[in-house]
RNA sequence: GGGCGGUUAGCUCAGUUGGGAGAGCGCCUGGCUUACACCCAGGAGGUCGUAGGUUCGAACCCUGCACCGCCCACCA
């Protein structure tokens, strides 16, 4: 073994090693009956590892990895996205280098495209995922598009159109004219950019003068079919009901009142577009207005208004503008700076737009999962979380699920020449109103997400009543960030709860957002990512898991090498010690004591480190688990139990003791290292690490930690003040063993470890003399405190006397 | 505009029911102590963002303010 660890082949070997040997299968190495199932988020097919895929499998396989180890039948279920958009993206980038085009192809032609290039290119982010020694059972790996999941997805569509639950209707909707298909709200991203508001003066019907309203998107014009004023705006209110003249296309509209017109802004009147603006659809259907589109899918300017047909809306807004101003209607043109809404996959506008869509209607289907929350049955972590799932839940409007693109889940929906829809799993023979033959199936697909939602069933097999889906269903964790509470968990908890009648899952981590280095959102287009595929190969996947468990306790924390580098030093540290402890190495010492109190220490303190590491697991506190870790590591085990035992090593009690505190910290530290800490057990052991017992509780250790506490204050005394107090026997030789005092150096004096502990008994004596301290501090806080005092007073008395003398 | 979180050592961050200000890195001092120099022993360094309040006692609870960040939002 060599005194610096090198994980660059070693860690490989093991990820191959657990695979092969089926450790990582569902159910290997348990000993009861219990299961533990996280459902992992399955990445985008096209993916490639990012941070918060690396941070999200450092906290799930740490979790599961100690599951496993206490006997669970843990399943990790790996698997992919078909992620829609975003893979139909890169393949039509590909066929646009080729000067060809999905339209070109066809649909059909297109899809078979698709499919070869996931198998070349697709689901290489699975073989990262091995790379981080995740323990997947990457024997069940599933995608959404598999033939199996599909059929899991038409049954849930046919059950929630059965329910009357999902409809069509014409609405306004955010349309991506790249892509050319629906988008929901949650697939939008918002920036600001720098505008025009345009003032522009629409005449009065009547010649009695003009209204003025603002714009910033002059090139709607055309579409307007009212202007709005709020209902108690002195300034209009004699013109309500009035009528006005809509400029260059000088059709007359009526002047109505509307409260969701903001009176402060621009001159405080509204020109109603309900073709093209979310705000203007809900006024004008309230209104009974008509619902003109001047726009066309592809962003262009439609016939609308014949004169501008083909062009693109900023030549209109020029036209328009033009038009106005020779007119002297065009008041004011100022630069205005706000957020616009933009497809979040190619950065395009969004072109709101009326459009025939399905929708899915939320109202019932949420209730159960909004008491499911309410009740804590399912529980999000940290609780703000909590909270910000139920809000949205409550607010979820209802879902737009259809989209115009081909990579997907088909609509499983026919109509008929006579326009009846007939909705089933397989295609029908016949319209199941009028018996037409004639059946067109519907060439939209589903959302994403509509198929993401059936993830911890349908990979169970569901609806099929498989093994193991009456096995690992429900299951229990969910890791994952927050950007995808409302895209993504809300919506399987309420599909399990609607198809099953149980919640998938029982917790859900959101995990912190790791930021750059420099404090700003990692991405890749400012060039700030982290590539944790880089930190592997430089540092090793032990480290990088460490240094992203680290990392993982507040909401937003910026990437620090500094925590990786721990892991490492941890990892190296780990090693040595193993070096030295294996090797046996040491002369004997005549003065050996059995079951001394050193060794009766190191257990205590491993014991002690057992039960903190399960309950920061238990709250999910995963920095707060790597730290103990380390320190157990570094002070405990190595610089005071190793160092204290490193003479008698030769002695074969002594080297069994060690040994079996090694292998217990061993396997501590396995859930977040574990390929050092498999690699070392392999050095005296033929079973395997990952599938051996986690430590056992061991009871009655108070003893032996109150005797390292008095060794480790007289240290702490004497590196102060030169002076050793009260310490006899094996107390006395394990603190000569540790702090070694020939060589330890002095760097206080007695004098002023005295002035302390005469600041800190007067401290204690204040307290406790102060009668409303006594009277309102918890009973336990009183007697710590009078013990302290206690103490204090003794070494105080002692030391005094050392100078006296 | 609404919601949430943050402001603690030079840096990155802990601080779990209010009761001795911490860790890692960096810096300084001293050690090649045959497990490890990716080490060991020690040290310096903080009026806990700011102004008030509650309390015997506040980094922690309450209020105002300042700055930073994230999420949500139909002021055209």
């Amino acid at each position: 073994m060599e005194p610096l660890y090198t994980p660059q082949g070693v860690e490989e070997r093991w990820q191959r090693t657990w695979e092969d040997e089926g450790l990582y299968r569902a159910g290997a190495g348990k000993r009861r009956d219990e299961t533990f199932v996280d459902a992992h988020p399955p990445p985008n097919v096209t993916g490639e590892l990012h941070t918060g895929h690396a941070l999200q499998l450092a906290i799930g396989d740490a979790v599961v990895r100690m599951k496993r180890m206490q006997g669970y039948d843990v399943l990790f279920q790996p698997g992919f996205d078909h992620a829609g958009i975003s893979t139909q993206n890169a393949v039509e980038k590909q066929l646009a280098t080729e000067g060809s085009s999905r339209q070109e192809l066809g649909r059909q032609a297109f899809e078979a495209r698709v499919w070869e290039w996931l198998r070349q290119y697709g689901g290489t982010i699975m073989t990262q995922f091995r790379r981080i020694g995740a323990s997947l059972d990457y024997s069940r790996e599933r995608m959404t598009l598999d033939p199996e999941y599909t059929r899991s997805v038409m049954r849930f569509f046919v059950h929630l159109y059965r329910k009357g639950w999902i409809y069509r209707a014409n609405r306004i909707i955010n349309w991506c004219p790249y892509h050319q298909t629906s988008l929901s709200d949650l697939e939008l991203v918002h920036e600001d950019v720098d505008d025009a508001l345009s003032t522009i003066r629409y005449p009065l019907a009547d010649g009695s003068g003009y209204i003025a309203v603002a714009t910033v998107r002059p090139a709607t014009i055309p579409a307007d079919v009212a202007v709005a004023v709020h209902p108690n705006d002195a300034r209009y209110a004699h013109l309500v009901g009035k009528e006005a003249i809509v400029p260059f296309v000088e059709r007359r509209v009526p002047i109505i009142a509307d409260e969701r017109v903001e009176p402060g802004f621009g001159t405080g009147a509204l020109k109603i577009t309900p073709g093209h603006d979310p705000k203007d659809f809900g006024i004008g259907r309230d209104h009974g207005l008509p619902e003109p589109m001047a726009i066309a899918p592809d962003g262009r300017m439609n016939e609308l208004a014949p004169e501008l047909a083909g062009l693109t809306q900023k030549e209109a807004e020029e036209r328009i503008l033009g038009w106005c101003k020779e007119r002297g209607l065009l008041e004011q043109r100022a630069h205005y700076r706000h957020s616009v809404a933009l497809c979040e996959r190619c950065h395009n506008r969004i072109e709101p737009l009326i459009s025939l869509q399905w929708w899915c209607a939320m109202d019932d289907l949420k209730q159960p999962a909004l008491a499911a929350l309410r009740e804590r049955r399912v529980r999000y972590h940290p609780e703000s979380q909590h909270r910000f799932a139920i809000e949205s839940l409550e607010n979820a409007p209802d879902w737009c699920i259809s989209r115009q693109i081909w990579w997907g889940h088909q609509l499983p929906l026919w109509e008929c020449p006579e326009g009846h829809i007939t909705c089933d799993e397989e295609a029908p023979a016949a319209c199941a109103d009028c018996g037409s033959t004639a059946l067109t199936r519907s060439t939209d697909v589903l959302d994403t997400w509509f198929s993401s939602a059936l993830w911890p069933l349908a990979t169970l097999g569901w609806p099929e009543d498989t093994p193991s889906l009456r096995r690992y269903y429900p299951g229990n964790l969910q890791t994952t960030g927050r950007e995808i509470i409302r895209l993504w968990e809300n919506r399987m908890i309420f599909s399990g709860l609607e198809l099953l009648g149980e919640i998938p899952f029982e917790d859900v981590v959101i995990h912190s957002t790791v930021l750059a280095r420099d404090g700003r959102r990692m991405s890749k287009s400012l060039g700030t990512g982290i590539d944790p595929r880089e930190l592997i190969d430089a540092q090793g996947a032990d480290a990088m898991r460490y240094g992203l468990l680290k990392m993982s306790s507040t909401q937003d924390v910026r990437f620090s090498d500094s925590m990786v580098d721990e892991g490492r030093k941890l990892a190296n540290k780990l090693w040595n010690v193993s070096r030295l402890l294996l090797s046996g190495r040491g002369e004997a010492q005549p003065a050996s004591l059995p079951g001394s109190v050193e060794e009766l220490w190191i257990l205590a303190r491993l014991e002690q480190t057992r039960s903190e590491i399960e309950a920061t697991f238990d709250r999910f506190d995963f920095a707060e688990a790597a730290s103990r870790l380390y320190h157990l590591t570094f002070d405990d085990f190595c610089d005071w139990y190793a160092e204290a035992i490193k003479p008698r090593l030769a002695e074969r009690e002594v080297r069994a003791t060690a040994l079996a505190a090694l292998e217990t910290l061993l396997k501590l530290l396995h859930p977040v290292l574990p390929h050092v800490t498999e690699e070392i057990w392999s050095q005296f052991h033929d079973t395997r690490l990952i599938v051996s017992p986690w430590p056992e509780e061991r009871p009655a250790s108070q003893a032996d930690l109150r005797a390292l506490e008095r060794v480790q204050e007289a240290a702490a005394i004497f590196r102060r003040s030169g002076v050793l107090v009260e310490l006899a026997g094996d107390e006395r030789r394990i603190f000569e063993a540790v702090v070694r005092p020939e060589r330890a150096q002095v760097n206080g004096n007695a004098a002023s470890e005295i002035e302390r502990l005469q600041k800190e008994v007067e401290r204690g004596e204040r307290m406790l003399g102060n009668e409303k301290f006594v009277a309102n501090a918890k009973p336990e806080v009183v007697e710590a405190e009078r013990e302290k005092l206690a103490r204090n007073r003794r070494e105080l008395e002692i030391l005094a006397r050392r100078e006296n003398l």
